[in-house]
DNA sequence: GCGACTGGTTAGCGCACAATAACCTGCGCG
DNA sequence: CGCGCAGGTTATTGTGCGCTAACCAGTCGC
């Protein structure tokens, strides 16, 4: 079926497992191939490098959140809506997938300045979106401000890994976050 | 006046500075030296290893979170009173080094098992503080959904590194994170 | 004025670990 | 059947970097 071989997504998965819990650095090649039972530099088959992994890692969360954001956006009626639809949303994947909140703001750093980029600027596209509806759903907010009170949301929604996934801790985040923004 | 060499200190101000930027094994003993106008092997005059460098570091800002946390509790009156001294609390500290609160969640891992024990009851205690004052708020809450709530705020406060450090991103935090609490 | 200690220097060692080389196996295929 | 290639293996290389060694300058106490 799937013209990719399966091994190549395993070792993203794995990535992320031990990314998040040893870091980058303190992951190495051979623990990471181990979790995927298989051994060492078996990884240069599918990947160019150990940073081609993470950047295949972050730019693949970036990119899922940024496409699901417009689809949140788009689908949306009010502004209102739009907003609860990200919490949501946002809210949904930070409590699937605490390893990947937990690497993809800790391991930025470990990117080629290129990956870097490309990475923080799919980040930046997200944030804009939040930005965007946030100052509708209230004009009177300066830009900047409505920028620092996004990164408030995100950081509240992304202590996930910190708080625990289960579905009471997802519902009282969202909680939480529609409070914040409410007035 | 002081009894310590001030060398020390400034090692481990530019620590925090370029652990946040370029993460602990990003950061070289040369680069650290560096910084310092010191150069090289020379921080091994001042600690036995560059793990102690961040041992130091981290078990200084957890014990610094603590204290203080206790003495706001201390202080307020009503457990109302007490939350909002321990957001705006950390709401200083957090506007005041961002670099700090990077590195204390980044780079826990890092640690030797020992030290990342110490570390990890310094910051449970200092969020037991929370939960406790949270649990004095509000009675209904359950215990572990308490904490999930203080994770979120924390989670919030600790955005600053993302949203910026001035007087009004602070303001605008606090706010939120009282919002967040009100019900 | 001379040991001893503090805090600095440069040179070099050792090792962990990313990356490569060389080799093997099974499988689709004309 | 033989050939190419995908996806493994183990052995090896190269190097970045933490840390030690050996040495030196200033400053104190006696």
């Amino acid at each position: 079926m799937s013209t990719v071989p399966r091994t190549r997504d395993r070792v993203l998965r794995e990535a992320a497992r031990l990314f998040a819990r040893r870091g980058f650095h303190g992951t190495t090649i051979e623990d990471l191939g181990a979790a995927c039972g298989i051994s060492g530099p078996a990884l240069y088959k599918h990947f160019a490098s150990k940073d081609e992994v993470l950047a295949q890692l972050l730019g693949g969360i970036s990119e899922q959140l940024l496409d699901g954001g417009r689809v949140v956006v788009a689908g949306a009626g009010r502004p209102g809506e739009a907003l609860g639809g990200l919490i949501a949303f946002h809210a949904d994947f930070a409590s699937a997938e605490p390893d990947l909140i937990r690497v993809q703001d800790r391991d930025l750093a470990n990117l080629s300045d290129e990956q870097a980029h490309r990475v923080r600027s799919l980040q930046r596209a997200y944030v804009e979106i939040w930005v965007e509806v946030l100052q509708k759903v209230q004009p009177a907010l300066a830009p900047d401000l409505a920028r620092v009170e996004v990164h408030g949301l995100l950081g509240l929604l992304n202590s996930t890994p910190h708080s625990g996934t289960g579905e009471a801790a997802r519902g009282q985040l969202v909680a939480m976050a529609l409070r914040a923004v409410d007035r």
